[in-house]
RNA sequence: GGGAGCGUACCCGAGUGGUCAAAGGGGCCAGACUGUAAAUCUGGUGGCUACGCCUUCGCAGGUUCGAAUCCUGCCGCUCCCA
């Protein structure tokens, strides 16, 4: 196959990329690809900690595709021996959990299926980093130490931090970038990518690729996506993200909760729009713009239907004032007489943990019944209780009465 | 092996004998404002048969009229010296 101009291929490649280390170089290997007819082996890593894949590892992943499209190789890295380790990147305290063999093999499968809803898994070399650290000798782990000090790892931000904190270091996670650097190696990786903060890591591959006598890797790092939270990075452990296998509806408000902010960023990392569009997108009705946004991210992941139910869904439900479309029925027993404290009623239908929250709910005026949302008054108040009631508890939580 | 320190509500973190259901911050919930976004403001954030009562400050005992606070043991965690 041939390979498209160095320009064109540069054009899309850097698109949404906050930094290519070293920035230069980049083009030399497109440009020797090209002249050789030989694809760029592009590495990606990923461990089977979690099972959710979510929108901000679909950064990363979404230039992988890219790069295939473009005729190149995604290599991807399967980090089963890593994850023993665990990422110490951004942590302020150490990963609890040690996970089981069986655990990190059913995660890598989940992975691997929900990667390939990003990139063509079919095209794609997968490699499990266990291959070759599970038989990988103490003398030649001590070797790759030996490339790294002490000091350099203590100028990473979170281990400096924890260490200032007195919180644990453990040994095995100062492993980690040694780790992922002889990935490298062992792949021939001509391109890694990955968030900023993976800058150290990735140049530790270099050294290690140049000690090996191969070409060192470039490092294109993307930017960190910022949570639905608008304000820290995207995190499963942060519980500001959307994860890609998430129902529609779920990402739908999700999306809609997103901060005006970073529009831009969601587009331009998320979507492959061409910068103009987004332009005009963002310069008008933010809402509307968070709706295309959002069919056009669910719709990728899910289908375009199912996207457009959710973006009604929502419409109805949160954004349009009306009845919600879906109204849950819950059981409650007939009172004899038909009356009910305000409170129990609250309780009785789960819609609050306890009577005391409900009873605080109520003094704040989040309590209302009907169609016309009339307010519960006080936590005392005799409520009128029919089948098909509609009950209340503040905007988001609401039922309709099934009498048994 | 020796020494120091820590363990408080969802999280972080004050409190070191009574006025402590326990400051403050974060998160979360509700209300106002909006585009039922964000930001901001206000209130709330153990339970109950609720102007009172019960349970909570690592676990188990003890001292005291009274303990999250003092003592003993246990468990867990961290740092330092060697």
């Amino acid at each position: 196959m041939s390979f498209a101009p160095v320009d064109e291929q540069l054009e899309l490649l850097t698109r949404g990329v906050e930094k290519i280390v070293p920035e230069d170089e980049l083009r030399a290997k497109l440009q020797k690809s090209r002249e050789t007819n030989t694809p760029l082996r592009v590495k990606y890593g990923i461990d089977p900690t979690g099972i959710d894949l979510h929108l901000g590892h679909t950064v990363p992943l979404r230039k992988l595709r890219q790069f295939q499209e473009l005729g190149h190789t995604a290599v991807l890295i399967i980090g089963d021996a890593t994850a023993r380790v665990g990422d110490p990147s951004g942590r302020d305290e150490a990963r609890s959990k040690k996970l089981t063999k069986e655990q990190v093999d059913a995660n890598a499968a989940d992975y691997l299926n929900q990667c390939g809803k990003v990139i063509d898994l079919s095209r794609a070399e997968v490699h499990r980093n266990g291959d070759w650290f599970d038989p990988m000798g103490f003398g030649e782990l001590l070797g790759l130490c030996g490339q790294v000090t002490v000091a350099q790892l203590l100028t990473r931000d979170d281990f400096a931090k924890r260490y200032r904190d007195e919180k644990p270091i453990f040994l095995h996670e100062c492993l980690y970038p040694v780790m992922q650097a002889w990935d490298s190696v062992q792949i021939q990786a001509n391109v890694e990518l990955g968030g900023t903060e993976q800058l150290y890591t990735f140049m530790l591959a270099r050294d290690y690729q140049a000690n090996a006598g191969q070409a060192g890797q470039v490092g294109v790092m993307s930017p960190i996506l910022v949570g639905t939270d608008g304000v820290k990075r995207m995190g499963k452990s942060l519980g500001n993200y959307i994860g890609i296998a998430e129902e529609p509806y779920e990402q739908m408000k999700k999306f809609m909760r997103v901060s005006d902010d970073n529009l831009r960023d969601y587009f331009t990392l998320l979507t492959d729009r061409p910068a103009e569009e987004i332009d005009v997108l963002i310069t008008g009705h933010p809402k509307e713009a968070k709706v295309t946004l959002a069919k056009s991210v669910i719709g990728g992941y899910h289908s375009p239907a199912e996207a457009d139910a959710a973006a009604d869904r929502w419409q109805k439900e949160i954004g349009g004032g009306g009845l919600p479309a879906d109204i849950p029925d819950r059981p409650l027993s007939a009172p004899a007489d038909g009356l009910m404290q305000a409170v129990d009623l609250l309780a009785e239908l789960k819609l609050t943990g306890s009577k005391s929250e409900a009873r605080r709910l109520i003094q704040q005026g989040g309590m209302k019944l009907g169609a016309d949302k009339s307010p519960v008054l006080t936590h005392d108040e005799q409520v009128a209780v029919s089948d098909g009631l509609l009950v209340w508890a503040g905007k988001k939580k609401f039922c309709r009465v099934a009498l048994t």
